[in-house]
DNA sequence: GCGTTACGAGTCTGACCCGTATCGTATTGC
DNA sequence: GCAATACGATACGGGTCAGACTCGTAACGC
């Protein structure tokens, strides 16, 4: 998708290669940046080039420009994907909600929120995080169909509203920080509980 | 909090007096730049005032800068509560939920999503989001215990972890688009009929 | 050593913008 | 009519930034 790609197979190079570590100081500093409150349009090509202590021409040599950057440093966040457990549902679901909006990177949590905007203006960008997300909406949905096959949740549930309901709470709390009492350490297990009991008298 | 507060009291006005057509058209033309994709901090003065058609004079004249125009231009799209009607409390829950993110001005879901950014870091906005949305999260509070005191719902459920639970997975969908294959039209309802029941066999 | 390419640093042009000031004009109270 | 204040328009100095370019230098294959 970037220029970066074509380092994968190196046919020959004449000259001096490229530095690997420039790569890395770059993507660094952008990652820096916006984690220090920078938001994506206020990030400068200067600004992260003076960061990296690169020259500007060396980034221009690697991106077509600041969204190319972009796209590869937000690539950098993604982490990995949870691996439930397979024992009980419950647990599984309690980790995949507690897995949402936590990345490898601890920079992950200051960042994300500045991408809500991005993510509904560019398309480019909601592909990126659609590509993102959608896998980890499948491992949900895998547990989801596991319970109902254990005969442990409903069959006549929706898969997609159930997993509305169990990311929604999660990802409003990390991203937005919609109730600052909402104590962010215990809510997946009670999220999950409470879905899984219902909060209705029976 | 703005210059425009000081109209209201009008002690004595020698020369011409401030046009209200111009301080209407300021804020339209700011609305209206946001809703079309621009980002806040895209955002220009210069643009704004174009807009308008209004010299930059006349903006600099009423706020002291962007920061004030837009807390004004943002306070025109919170709108006004919604008024459950207290019968059924799922029913009330329905409006509720539905109303979440749902705004009198129809620019409003396209300016929503890039104020997600401005809210976790500036303090200022954050404190403004807070006294929006917090009206309203009493609002569902008072259903749900009306709900409780009335039989309806059980005694041991946690209100705050219930509210992430109905506002989540509605505020992710209008304001991040989480799941493109997700109806918005039938999600308050279905919302909150997974809710009140849960997903666990009984 | 030589051609080639990359490097950090810096320069340069052309945008765009802020916030202020200044036009000539319009609208108010007196 | 006259002072006062508003209006839209425009010009200004000062600032930031994008991109393309230029240095002298460094690292590679041959």
């Amino acid at each position: 998708m970037s220029d970066m790609t074509s380092t994968a197979d190196a046919p020959r190079s004449p000259g001096r290669p490229r530095s690997i570590r420039a790569d890395e100081a770059i993507i660094e500093a952008t990652l820096d940046l916006l984690a220090e409150g920078s938001t994506i349009e206020a990030l400068s090509i200067e600004a992260i080039a003076a960061r990296a202590g690169v020259g500007k021409a060396t980034i221009y040599r690697r991106w077509a420009g600041k969204d190319a950057l972009l796209l590869d440093a937000l690539r950098r966040l993604k982490g990995v994907l949870a691996q439930p457990a397979g024992h009980s549902v419950r647990d599984d679901l309690v980790l995949l909600v507690g897995a949402i909006g936590k990345n490898v990177d601890p920079r992950a949590p200051k960042i994300m929120p500045c991408l809500a905007s991005a993510v509904n203006r560019d398309s480019d960008q909601f592909q990126l995080y659609q590509n993102i997300i959608s896998p980890r909406r499948q491992l949900m949905r895998e547990v989801l169909r596991r319970g109902i096959d254990e005969g442990v949740l409903r069959g006549d549930i929706d898969l997609e509203v159930t997993m509305a309901l169990l990311t929604g709470p999660m990802l409003i709390q990390r991203v937005l920080q919609w109730n600052p009492d909402l104590d962010e350490q215990t809510l997946p297990e009670r999220v999950v509980d409470a879905v899984l009991q219902g909060i209705q008298v029976r």
